[in-house]
RNA sequence: GCGGAUGUGGCGUAAUUGGUAGCCGCGCUAGACUUAGGAUCUAGUUCCUCACGGAGUGGGGGUUCGAGUCCCCCCAUCCGCACCA
């Protein structure tokens, strides 16, 4: 074998190895860089070949800004807390750190193959105390500093104290769960206790009573990005809204700036609008619509009661939301949430029986059917009435479950002419539909024959009093200035993100560093970080339905600030419980880019020094399914360390590109439906009725054509197959699927480095198309690239495989080739189009091969510029031509742009195979002037022979192309 | 429903960013060397046509000397959000 990268490459991993060659220090005098692959969650099946995808990508991109003379940071470490290993633990009890650590040697044996430049000094595993430490005490931080929306940033709540000890609420503008209204002499008369929970509603990580997805099945709260469709991401188990008390992050207090901060980024679009959508930033009014005094006398006292600790108007009013303010004069009724607090006590006698089965049937309908029946109207009158600001019309107060709770106010004015949904409704019930919004000025219809409602935000307004005649845009602003003068309302902007729910009732997480002082939640001091993962017992909830960290012996906090057993709380009061939740898988990943900088350091998160080197990540590569979950709680994160002054900062990934998902192609066999023993080739099947089709493994199939005698050995029913065949060969069915285990359709990376080598799998992974994009994998052209290795080698090695090199000069055409090469793949790698990089390096072996050239000076920068993509059989190639240091330190060969373009009439070695002139001409040169004026040309004459072109593409701006 | 993207040979893809459409690779066809080849090399391979020639980048229209690329209208596929007022 002339081409054997199995002895190869393991001795250059090696040598990497033992030089550390891949060891990044925090300062140096060569410009920083960082790039960052998400960190995988070691999963106990292994990589498969959509892993190394991204992290090949960032691989290449990161040695080739090494290779340009910047000091990489270019770190690996692995997501470790989930939920899968605890899974697996209350199946086998095997603990979850054991399954990890194991799963975590197999990842990196597999990473390892593959030849990554990782910098291992400074992996993380967010699982090890010496890591959550820091998770912890950024906890413990969002603990203590609220969010201050007039300056903009977090504050401590310390300051927040003092501020209620001298002025109460006053002039505050403060992200919070409820608003709330008091002095600062109330404020005094408080017990501690009671000041306690008033902070808490201001914290940027609280406690509160809030509706969580609960999962029964996993036994836990999940966030709303870990739900889809009312399942459980993790697992697909139904999840149903339930009350709970439970920590959360106040991420909602930076939705306006996490907006804000996506312009400055280097994403794509789509994903930065997935972003948006996710926030969901729409800007409206908030609008007091007040009771009807007369029509609700009889419910009016408990309702004005409950509305006077928002608002101490004389009148009782409520509050909606709406973003267009400028419809308020086709409000027909009014509707509630099934939750909303204000439906008990406007209810009249007669509805009540009515209103109270709607609210409980509601209530507890799952998630899921719920979103299952969207177009289904429902809902109830509760015989109360509002009246219009504006009109002063009495409108009727219905209650719906098209309201949500957890959107603004929970209550909503409807205007069926102008919103769908209200459209649906009042169709539903027989509501009044009346328009106020016409395409053009004073042109009105009947609603009554509408089939849709008219939901454009333009045209003018009619039917609506003062503004009347206006354009839409001008009727909001006008309407909100009116309701503003009236002090009834203001504008105002709401946000779809919801704050993230951070406790999990689950073991495999970080503890959070909290205890309980007579049902006060403190913070245990910094220094007593890290609060341990104690050992349990048991996997499973306890027989109280407790979490199951309530299985562990030494899990309460005493005054000397140690962890002790919980048995002694029962006669010593100086003993107080721990938090029993742990905190979610989000929570280990928002801040992992921050420790790689300074993995090691003990006194603190990162040091100054080390962020201020590398400031945040210049380059981060991963998956587009973290859209609006980690890439979310991560720029939070980021904002608040950044509102700490310890990030530099502001947004931690600069610029992101998401790797398509690799989906696996199956293979199949069709089995006759009359005889079970045989087995039908594709192309001889007349008719997919007669076969039933199998999924095969696609590790005994190859180019679809079925290994027949490792088919037998595959499962003992096929022993005795018989086939019919095609050409002597048995050719398999394909379809492209989901890569997993039960459709025999993973490829291992492992079998590919073994058969192959890891330059042939990492070349091939760029070579199936641009990274960004989802496709199918399939092994089918591997050998292209394969043969491609083999052909480079030969390029430098004669037919004994004796190296081989020529000394002499090169030619100017094969300057031409490196040149060409050389910009091509410069300008490739910058775009991070690495499909087409590779297809140059195949032209340019094969322009070589042609010229039949072996030159050391050109197969040198060859070398360097293959290194990024091909680090072994370039570093082999390195030490064959220098014998010496290693391509790594290597620097990136640089092009000659003028050689290129004086030259490119002269030494037409093109790229497609064809030759191709370009001459640049006079502007004003005529078509005959051009042709002649390049027939005459000496190089035309050399290189063509005089012969007649077959072809001239005349282009007047001034440049010819002749084909010959 | 709203938002975002994509559409090019049998297949994966490319196109100097408005200038030869199909580079490179897979597959396929023929040939060479071979005891043999799942090795290597050479030639061919968008479609129709024996050929001359013609058609052609999802479909239709437009701008331009010139459109895969820019603009408008459809169609299809994929992804995200989904009663968010």
């Amino acid at each position: 074998m002339d081409y054997n990268f199995s002895e190869i490459e393991p001795k250059w991993q090696q040598f990497w190895r033992d030089r550390k060659t891949y060891h990044v220090e925090n300062d140096s005098p060569k410009p920083h860089y960082y790039v960052l692959d998400m960190f995988p969650y070691p999963s106990g099946a292994g990589l498969h070949v959509g892993h190394p995808l991204g992290y090949i990508a960032s691989d290449i991109y990161a040695r080739y800004k090494r290779l340009r003379g910047f000091n990489v940071l270019h770190p690996m470490g692995y997501d470790a807390y989930g939920l899968p290993a605890e899974q697996y633990a209350i199946q086998t009890g095997t603990h979850p750190a054991v399954t990890t650590v194991k799963n975590i040697n197999r990842y990196r044996e597999q990473l390892d193959k593959i030849g990554f430049s990782f910098d291992w000094d400074r992996e993380v595993r967010t699982c090890e105390p010496k890591y959550y430490k820091w998770t912890q005490w950024t906890f413990i931080q969002l603990f203590k500093h609220y969010y201050d929306n007039k300056a903009n940033k977090a504050l401590p709540i310390s300051s927040l104290k003092e501020r209620f000890a001298k002025q109460g609420t006053e002039d505050l503008d403060a992200a919070c769960t409820e608003p709330m209204n008091f002095s600062a002499d109330e404020w005094d008369s408080w017990d501690e206790a009671y000041q306690q929970q008033v902070l808490m509603n201001y914290r940027l990580a609280y406690l509160a009573d809030i509706p969580v997805n609960w999962c029964a099945e996993l036994g836990t709260v999940l966030a709303n990005d870990e739900v889809v469709n009312g399942l459980s991401v993790r697992g697909g188990y139904p999840v149903e809204r339930k009350l709970m008390r439970q920590w959360s992050l106040r991420v909602s207090a930076y939705a306006q700036r996490l907006v804000d901060g996506l312009e400055q980024l280097d994403w794509t679009d789509s994903l930065k609008e997935i972003q948006r959508n996710w926030i969901g930033r729409s800007e409206g009014a908030a609008v007091w619509f007040p009771l009807d005094v007369k029509s609700n006398e009889n419910v009016l006292p408990g309702a004005q009661a409950y509305m006077q600790q928002f608002d101490p108007q004389p009148v009782p009013s409520f509050e909606i939301f709406t973003t267009r303010p400028d419809t308020i004069f086709g409000v027909t009724f009014m509707v509630l949430c099934p939750e909303h607090e204000l439906i008990d006590r406007i209810t009249t006698p007669e509805q009540k029986a009515e209103v109270e089965a709607y609210v409980s049937w509601a209530k507890n309908r799952s998630e899921r059917e719920r979103q299952a029946e969207v177009k289904k109207v429902s809902g109830v009158f509760t015989g109360a009435y509002a009246i219009n600001p504006l009109t002063e019309e009495r409108i009727p107060i219905w209650v719906s479950e098209y309201v949500l709770a957890g959107y603004g106010t929970g209550a909503i004015m409807a205007v069926p002419a102008h919103d769908s949904r209200d459209f649906a409704f009042a169709r539903h019930f027989n509501l009044p539909i009346r328009q106020v919004v016409a395409l053009e000025k004073d042109v009105v219809s009947d609603p009554t024959t509408w089939t849709e409602s008219m939901d454009a935000k333009t045209g003018y307004s009619v039917n609506s009093g003062f503004v009347t005649g206006m354009k839409v845009k001008d009727a909001m602003k006008a309407v909100i200035d009116r309701i503003d003068d009236m002090g009834i309302g203001h504008k105002t902007v709401n946000f779809r993100l919801r704050d993230a729910i951070f406790s999990r009732q689950r073991y495999w997480g970080e503890p959070f560093p909290v205890y309980y002082k007579n049902g006060i939640a403190c913070t245990i001091p910094e220094e007593c970080l890290p609060l341990e993962l104690p050992d349990v017992s048991e996997f499973k909830p306890t027989a109280t339905g407790e979490p199951p960290l309530g299985h562990a012996e030494k899990w309460a906090w005493d005054e000397q600030n140690r962890c002790v057993v919980e048995k002694i709380k029962i006669d010593n009061k100086n003993v107080f419980p721990l938090e029993l939740s742990t905190m979610p898988g989000f929570a280990g990943s928002s801040g992992y880019y921050f420790r790689y900088m300074d993995p090691h350091n003990d006194e603190a998160y990162f040091s100054k020094e080390a962020v201020r080197y590398w400031q945040n990540v210049d380059f981060y590569v991963g998956g587009a399914e973290h859209a609006s979950g980690h890439l979310i709680y991560a720029r939070f994160w980021n904002k608040f360390l950044f509102d700490l002054g310890m990030a530099v900062k502001e947004e931690p990934f600069q610029k992101l590109v998401n790797q398509g998902m690799i989906q696996g192609r199956s293979n199949f066999v069709y089995r006759s439906k009359a005889d079970n023993k045989l087995f039908i080739s594709k192309g001889l099947i007349k008719n997919n009725n007669d076969v039933t089709p199998i999924h095969v493994d696609i590790n005994i199939v190859s180019n679809d054509v079925l290994d027949i005698d490792k088919f037998r050995a595959w499962r003992p029913e096929f022993a005795d197959a018989q086939f019919e065949l095609e050409d002597g060969k048995y050719i398999c069915g394909w379809e492209i699927e989901k890569m997993s285990k039960s459709m025999f359709n993973v490829q291992n990376p492992d079998d590919l480095v073994a058969r192959y080598g890891a330059d042939t799998l990492r070349m091939y992974e760029m070579f199936l198309g641009p990274v960004e994009q989802a496709k199918p994998w399939d092994t089918n052209g591997i050998e292209g690239v394969f043969r491609f290795f083999k052909k480079f080698w030969r390029l430098y090695h004669d037919d004994k495989n004796n190296f081989c090199v020529n000394d002499t000069e090169p030619t100017k055409a094969e300057l031409k080739v490196l040149h060409q090469t050389i910009k091509k793949v410069t300008e490739d790698i910058e775009r991070f189009s690495f499909n087409t990089s590779v297809s140059t390096f195949m032209i340019c072996v094969n322009d070589l091969a042609s010229l039949k050239c072996n030159k050391r000076s050109i197969l040198q920068s060859l070398a360097v510029l293959i290194a990024p993509f091909a680090p072994h059989i370039a570093e082999e190639l390195w030490h064959l031509l220098n014998n010496e240091s290693s391509v790594c330190d290597a620097s990136w060969p640089i092009y000659d742009e003028q050689f290129l373009a004086e030259d490119s009439f002269k030494y037409p070695v093109s790229f497609n195979g064809k030759m191709r002139f370009t001459i640049d001409l006079p502007a004003d040169c005529s078509q005959d002037q051009a042709i002649s004026a390049v027939k005459e040309a000496a190089d035309y004459q050399k290189w063509t022979g005089g012969k007649e072109p077959k072809k001239i593409i005349f282009v007047p701006k001034r440049i010819i192309n002749i084909v010959c």
